[in-house]
Order: C-alpha cells, then sequence, then structure tokens
DNA sequence: AATATATTATTGCAAATGCAATTAAATTAG
DNA sequence: CTAATTTAATTGCATTTGCAATAATATATT
C-alpha cells in the first residue's frame, strides 16, 4: 500500500511543476495560485488558519500572504473582537482572476484523470475523502 | 472532479511536514528519504533520470544528491559507454537504513488510509495507478 | 564525415522555504 | 483578579529551490 503515498507526492509534484509554468506570466508560480482559490472560497480566516487548511507551513505562508497583498490580490484586516488575528480577504482582482484559475483547475484535474471513467472518478474522489489528512 | 487534486496536494504536503520532523535527526529532511528509497530499489540510474522519475526538478535533484553523497549514502560512478552521464547507487549505509525508510514509509500510509477498508485501499491503489502523471 | 540538434551535468543567482526565536494578545488555571 | 499557558503574528537566518545559462558529450541530419 506504500505505493499510494508515491503515487500522490509524484501527482502533487507533476502538478505543481505545471502550474508554476503556467501561471509564471501573471507572477504566480509556486503555490500561489491556490492560496487565491481558498481564500476567495473561503474568504476572512486568518493567517494561521488559512495556512493550516493548506497544510502549508505558518511562516511560509505569512510570506507568501504578504507577498499576494504586494500583487494586489488580497488584503488583510483586522479582526473586532481578537486584537491578535488579521483576516485575509481577496481583492476585487483576485475575485476576477477566480475562474480561470478555477478553470486551470479543472483541466488540469482533466489530464490527470484522463484515464478514468466517470464511475472511477467518483470513486476516486469518495476514497480520498476518507484519507486521514 | 477539482477537489480530487486539492486532496493529493494537501496529503502530500501534509505526509511531508512529518516526515521531515520524523528524519530530521539522521539529517534526512525535506525529500531525502524518497531519493535514498528510490535509489535503492532502482540503482544505477543516472542522475537526471532519477530526477524524473521522483518528478522533481533536475538541478534541484542534482544538489540533493550532491548532498547525499557528501552525507555518505550514495555514490556516483561514471558510464563506460556514455562519458555524459553519472549513475547514482547506494552505499552501505543507505542500504541498511532502508528497511527502516520502508517501514516508517508504510507506517504513514497506514495512518493515510487508517479510514480504509482493505478493499478500499486496494480499489484505491488501483485508481491511482491509472492517473496520468 | 561534418554540421546541427539534443541531452546531461553543472554553476550562478535570486527567491522561497521552514525552523527557531520573539512579541503581543487571549485564554486558562489557581 | 493574577499568574501561567497557549495562540497568532512576525522576524532572523541558514538552507533549499528552481529558472537561466554554460560546457561537454551524444545523437541526428545532410
Amino acid at each position: 500500500m506504500f505505493k499510494i503515498i508515491r503515487t500522490i507526492g509524484a501527482a502533487t509534484r507533476s502538478i505543481q511543476t505545471v502550474s508554476n509554468e503556467t501561471f509564471k506570466p501573471l507572477g504566480l508560480n509556486n503555490n500561489l495560485f491556490i492560496y487565491l482559490i481558498r481564500t476567495v472560497e473561503q474568504p476572512g480566516m486568518f493567517l494561521g488558519e488559512l495556512a493550516d487548511s493548506l497544510q502549508i507551513d505558518r511562516t511560509t505562508s505569512f510570506r507568501t500572504v504578504q507577498k499576494l497583498v504586494k500583487l494586489g490580490y488580497l488584503e488583510l484586516k483586522n479582526d473586532q473582537q481578537n486584537l491578535k488575528i488579521k483576516r485575509v480577504f481577496p481583492t476585487t482582482k483576485a475575485k476576477e482572476l477566480y475562474p480561470q484559475l478555477h478553470d486551470y483547475e479543472q483541466q488540469s484535474s482533466d489530464v490527470l484523470l484522463k484515464n478514468l471513467s466517470t464511475t472511477e472518478r467518483n470513486q476516486l474522489a469518495k476514497l480520498l475523502d476518507k484519507l486521514n489528512i
């Protein structure tokens, strides 16, 4: 069964390599685009929360968010109740870009899954949902 | 279906975070241990071949292999036929460590898959094998 | 055989990464 | 209420990462 983690590792690295190349023109190399997708879909998470939800180191995530703020994609807002936290929101620019990012994600998924039938895709999605991440 | 690539991405990052922590005492943080596993299982690949098989950038892989040579885990040998390539082999140290690495991989897999039955695990493995990586 | 193209290893460099430590606010325990 | 503990953001720093470029060899083309 160890082959499972090898395969998903290889798939992830492979997907990231391609997406880096794809989004370089937008300055969104690395995993930048997953931050945007996540933030548009669930705006208002605080910094650490966002990092944890993406399974990315908090300090790495912190600096990436700074960069995305500088690029005009995200903005940070202080919380009224809790002075400690800063909440992350997408700008209009990010919201406008979102459909394109989502399309890419979809296409990327289609390529990865091209050898699987619809039934198999559903099966796979269901099984992955049960992973203990 | 886009959820599939999100999930495997999150799983991969999560697994790597834990393995980094686990192997820090051995100096094998990052993905170092997957190089060792791969090289023990298939010794003699040339540098670029190894990198490609792990879906890792060739220059990154190049430097990582250098590091593993320095740490005494791998060694490079010139090829008789092809002066351009260098083949990568595990040292005794690496071969001795291999069972431990493989055990870890197995345990890590067990944790990830703990909510899946044996049938489901087999199903998942089969579906992942069909991915177009 | 000579030239052009492709492949491999390697280095330079700037950016990203992540652990450790710090500061400040919030929560919990006494 | 006060002190101790936890949690969040932030910075420092050394390492890693990966694109771009280079050099050397191998392969393909004419």
